[in-house]
DNA sequence: CAAATAGTTAGCCACACGGCTATCCTTTTC
DNA sequence: GAAAAGGATAGCCGTGTGGCTAACTATTTG
């Protein structure tokens, strides 16, 4: 898994994630898949608007839909939000690496300590 | 800490990392602090682009910055980066919750088998 | 079959975003 | 003290985003 192939994958992710009704589809898809109308109706906006937001998360691949009969189905896909954990898990590393690295100079300086006035 | 406060938070927060130069200066700034002009080097912009990028990750809390001399030294701060692995773990929670009353419901039925014709 | 339901598509609008140049303001440095 | 360095600010421009209405398609349902 190349990173550049990623670095896509995160953009439309972070993306879908940055407005709050699109997290609340994904929280309310947590419980179970929903029709698209069920899905809108706690959202004062309508109908093509919140099309829009289903789009940018099936985009992502946060989500996917199937149809049956006129009603679209839709269904989470949490594996899709891998993709951040791992990515956040990534600086938390850089992030350790640092404090490791300041640790192990201060060890070091503190045996130089008097040899080098 | 409530659940509305957060969501700007979120919005801010998700939307600075959904583009690969504010990650790419976030991963940098993991190495240790760093000033504007090194930080904005590796990126093929002019410096008042680039300074939005900034702008954005200190809008969503997950850059701070002093100013020395003329120089402006930038920080991570990769708490910010909590309120994202909070939310991805209350999403994870509700999804196996899902599959929790999944698995009791199933239960259920076997129990209930041929009691019920 | 007619009407209601559930989406879908097209197109409009205001505004945010990401890039740029040009200019200006401090702080160093020579 | 003049010039260079490092940012900051203003303003322009094309594109993307989030909202809307209106009109259309395809299924159910009465």
């Amino acid at each position: 898994m190349l990173v550049s192939h990623m670095a896509y994958q995160l953009d439309s992710i972070f993306s879908a994630l940055s407005d709050p009704t699109r997290r609340a589809v994904v929280a309310r898809l947590g419980q179970g898949e929903a029709a698209v109308k069920d899905l809108a109706a706690p959202h004062d906006m309508a109908l093509p608007s919140f099309l829009k937001h289903l789009d940018a998360l099936e985009r992502a691949g946060l989500v996917r839909s199937r149809k049956e009969g006129r009603v679209r189905v839709c269904t989470l896909h949490p594996e899709a939000l891998g993709a951040v954990e791992t990515w956040i898990d990534q600086q938390k590393r850089l992030w350790d690496g640092r404090l490791d690295r300041l640790a192990a100079l201060a060890e070091a300086l503190e045996h130089e300590e008097g040899t080098t006035p």
